[in-house]
DNA sequence: TTCGATCTGGAACTTTTGTTGGATTTATAT
DNA sequence: ATATAAATCCAACAAAAGTTCCAGATCGAA
């Protein structure tokens, strides 16, 4: 099978000779639902880029408990930080589903952003958008309350399309907790508020937006805005 | 006033050519203490690569609670995000005192890296390490106690060699809480903690590391350890 | 269809953090 | 020295988050 490069954002603008050179040293892998990709701390793994399938970047603590960075799908490139200064990987990667990825080493990196300068630039506009994804998350965990991150995460997994969107693709709450990092039983406490605030309605099994205007303020102020009640 | 721009690592390992194209580009500021540098949001700032004085970098939430980032002292690079991508600052500076610093505009930083290849790669380097720092304080944030931040801040700023360190940089209980992302009442609470707990002592105004084993354990469990109690 | 595993709902309780307010102490400038 | 501002200490309270526990619901595989 054979893979587009040029597809790949992060390789967008390379010419056919530098997509060669980057093709020739990147080895394909394939892992099984639940597989360890990389570990944290442990020695640099490279470049890994998501062909197929869905991957979990995240940290625990020490007491067990679980961050999840970021749940990735195709096409996405991570581990861009080991990769470009050859230190340890800053976080675990397993594969949720069953994974394809293509991974290219630190060196062999290096060695096509040597000659290649658009692949140098892209390097460096990924890094800094990632710069900025956590500046960002670092506020929402410093200044949001729980309900307010919740009411963020709707509103980014929801397409802007569709007045209603599903829980957040069809996450469980216990992956939401460890994508707010929380508890599950803080998030399942969460939803209800937004429930009884009329934020958000459940249709089914699923968990459906009610009231986006809502949920934006909620995000903005931090402050549940004040429902309505039937009376007593 | 002349410049060594080869000793500031940001621009380690460029050729007088490079330097001499970098240096004419660059414009040179003096702000008093207090004067912002740049905001938040507002269009890309550039560049900065403070020469002289103190900066805060930080973030304000929506009920006025500040969020320092860092406090740089030369010679440091900021802003490298904006400058790199030419997107908003993602925070704010303010000059803590009277600093002078030299600002490179985006434009000039990608025509400088489009021919100095060095340039581009110290600043993939800078990119990198920024992205380790934050994702460091983003597990901070979500996983340590206030106590454990604190300890944190003790162990980074007290140097490796002496046995005994002084209250971080003397900085006041006010700005140690914008770095750990609360209030000053909380960072005093928690200081008396570490105090009750033999961890910190005070002598004369100042606060001083007694136990840095106790410390680290603290930094690294979440749990302030057990105090052998004197006697009722 | 049934059994076991996973997920959810919700109450009760603890701990941590945030808030308020007042009493001292310490710096700084006149 | 003394007035003024800044920083600290401390207690009491409020709110948010974390924990424990158990009962139902739902899903999948046998």
């Amino acid at each position: 099978m054979h893979i587009d490069w040029a597809s790949i954002p992060y390789f967008a603008g390379m010419d056919a000779y530098g997509l060669r050179a980057l093709e020739t040293g990147a080895i394909r892998r394939i892992f099984p639902p639940g597989a360890l990709i990389f570990a944290e701390d442990d020695a640099c793994a490279g470049l890994h880029v998501l062909i197929d399938g869905m991957v979990r970047i995240y940290r625990v603590n020490a007491e067990g408990r679980l961050h999840t960075l970021s749940l990735l799908r195709p096409i996405s490139a991570f581990n861009e930080v080991a990769a470009v200064d050859g230190g340890p990987n800053p976080f675990n990667a397993t594969a949720v589903t069953a994974i394809e990825a293509m991974i290219i080493s630190h060196s062999h990196l290096l060695d096509v952003m040597s000659s290649e300068s658009v692949m140098l630039n892209n390097t460096i506009q990924a890094l800094a958008r990632l710069n900025r994804e956590y500046i960002e998350r670092l506020e929402d965990m410093t200044f949001r309350t729980i309900p307010s991150r919740l009411a963020k995460l709707f509103l980014h997994q929801a397409g802007y399309a569709d007045q209603i969107a599903e829980t957040p693709s069809q996450l469980t709450q216990e992956e939401i907790a460890a994508i707010l990092g929380t508890t599950r039983e803080v998030v399942g406490r969460a939803m209800r508020q937004l429930m009884n605030a009329g934020l958000l309605k459940k249709r089914g099994r699923g968990v459906f937006i009610a009231d986006r205007e809502g949920l934006q303020a909620l995000a903005d102020t931090n402050c549940i805005p004040e429902k309505v009640k039937s009376s007593p």
